[in-house]
RNA sequence: GGCCCGUUGGUCAAGCGGUUAAGACACCGGCCUCUCACGCCGGUAACGCGAGUUCGAUUCUCGCACGGGUCACCA
């Protein structure tokens, strides 16, 4: 069996949408899962939408993600160059070998004609089409044209009747009547291929076996189909997936904020997170696990588990998905990730990793986490309505007695002391000698060190990292505002 | 509008002629608990509509409706 070979094919746009994204990791996933190659092509023939640095974007975040790739601009390989605009020169001949063969034609019609032919069409109501004008021209009168050094460009011939059949993996045969296809352009004026017509050359001069790409391809897969014959070569296997939409009507897209890639590391998920989250939109594992690595999906991924409708965005399930993945992050590696996020509100001194501690088992996204620790530096003012607890029947004057109790406690006990084994010992004397819920005393004292209705952590941990100083002045704001 | 594709709970989705129609997320309830979470246990909730084919349709066929895509010298 023939080696399989996949590529994926961005234009460098300066960002990395999801859809693109999970498109390379399908390309990626089929290669691996067959001890094929992964080729990176960059299509980058549309200077006009050329962005500075995008290239670099592509490379990053295939990398980060760890589509590696085998054959690419940066690291070469047989068939290159894999830089589109460095292949312009080698389209034409491909076209006039098609023009030879009576598959394609010369077209002299210039853009007054053809504006004068889509104007008629609206006029009338009709779906514009090219006439074909120049598709019968004779020999001498394309010499002429030639000579005369009038523009052209190549366009394809269609069959007049008849119809194209056309097979992609996941949807089974599209068949379209071959009026339906325009004569399509291969070489535009200035020389240079249209896309559909790249594509096709490209990926059989790439040995391309197997395509992955947008649902929105897939009307013009027909011509393609026909371009393969026409030179006759091989087709490849296609697979063409469904969109990534944001709600039932509106493609994800880029003014959403979370389309690309970068959007969301920026919201603080993680790139494995995010990787295994696209791969489960619009594709679904045979068992019931739902969480995989790379390394997993390679073995998982089976074209047949892809979907043939669009899938919505959820931005909650990724969330999910998300905090299991930091669940299951090492202590040591949290903490890498947390500390920026812990360190944007807490600047004072204190034992970063007993908070990274408390806080991995809460954390669904990093960008939660400043919130979450922001009482460490500062006490904001709160509503004393704080204090009450439907569950362990605590009201403000319960709360009250509980902090002119824990005060002397905490006063007596030595800087030298201050832990959490140490703080914990003293309390829970204190809740023996009162002969009270723990409840009673420690949510208290939470809420008087916090001034938060929920923290990670209790009363003694949040103690321990704020220090003996900071505990007393706010168990002391909590008495006076329960004095009131 | 023509052509192509799709339609299972709120969301992702399994299913491939006979099922109590999986699972996950979300939601609700309970347990645990110094808060909120985590974790564990349990619960609510779905085959777009109408005809066929069949002993039997979520599953096959055809209409309809709805949604998406596509109709460039853009990729």
């Amino acid at each position: 069996m023939k080696k399989v070979r996949t590529r994926f094919a961005p234009s460098p746009t300066g960002y990395m949408h999801i859809g693109n994204l999970r498109t390379a990791l399908f390309t990626y996933l089929i290669a691996k899962q067959n001890d094929g190659d992964f080729i990176l092509r960059i299509e980058d023939t549309d200077r006009e939408r050329y962005v500075e640095g995008a290239v670099d974007v592509i490379y990053n975040t295939l990398k980060q993600c760890g589509l590696n790739w085998d054959e690419g601009p940066d690291v070469g390989g047989p068939v290159g160059p894999y830089v589109q605009s460095e292949r312009m020169g080698m389209f034409k001949k491909y076209a006039e070998e098609l023009v030879e063969k009576g598959e394609a034609y010369y077209c002299f019609c210039d853009k007054e004609r053809l504006d004068g032919l889509k104007a008629e069409c609206e006029a009338n109501g009709k779906t514009y089409s090219y006439d074909r004008h120049c598709r019968d021209l004779s020999k001498e009168e394309i010499q002429a044209n030639l000579d005369a050094g009038k523009p052209y460009v190549i366009r394809q011939k269609m069959p007049l009747e008849g119809s194209v059949t056309f097979h992609d993996e996941l949807y089974g045969d599209i068949t379209v009547e071959c009026t339906e296809l325009e004569d399509q352009i291969l070489i535009k004026t200035d020389g240079m291929p249209t896309y559909n017509f790249a594509n096709v050359v490209d990926d059989h001069l790439m040995g391309i076996t197997h395509v992955v790409r947008g649902n929105e391809y897939l009307a013009s897969a027909p011509k393609y189909e026909l371009l393969y014959k026409a030179f006759g070569w091989e087709v490849p296997t296609y697979i063409h997936v469904e969109h990534i939409m944001k709600d039932k009507q509106h493609k994800l897209s880029k003014r959403d904020g979370d389309a690309s890639f970068e959007d969301l590391i920026n919201k603080g998920y993680l790139t494995e997170a995010v990787v295994n989250y696209i791969a489960l939109l619009g594709w679904a594992p045979k068992g019931e696990e739902e969480i995989f690595s790379l390394e997993e999906l390679i073995k998982e991924f089976d074209i047949k588990g892809l979907s043939k409708s669009p899938a919505i965005f959820d931005p909650l399930k990724l969330k999910a998905i998300n905090a299991k993945y930091i669940k299951a992050l090492a202590p040591e590696e949290f903490e890498k990730y947390a500390t920026p996020y812990i360190r944007q509100t807490v600047k004072r001194d204190t034992d970063i990793s007993r908070i990274c501690a408390l806080l991995q088992d809460r954390t669904e996204v990093l960008t939660d986490i400043p919130e979450k620790v922001d009482f460490l530096d500062e006490l904001r003012d709160y509503d004393t309505a704080l204090y009450f607890n439907k569950k362990n029947k605590i009201d403000e004057e319960k709360s009250l007695t509980a902090l002119k109790d824990i005060l002397p406690v905490m006063q007596g006990i030595d800087e030298a002391d201050w832990n959490e084994q140490y703080i914990h010992d003293k309390l829970f004397e204190l809740i023996a000698s009162k002969e009270v819920k723990n409840a009673l005393v420690l949510l208290p004292l939470r809420v008087a060190l916090s001034g938060k209705a929920s923290t990670p952590g209790g009363g003694i941990e949040i103690s321990y990292l704020i220090g003996k100083a900071d505990t007393i002045s706010r168990i002391e704001k909590g008495i006076e505002l329960l004095s009131k």
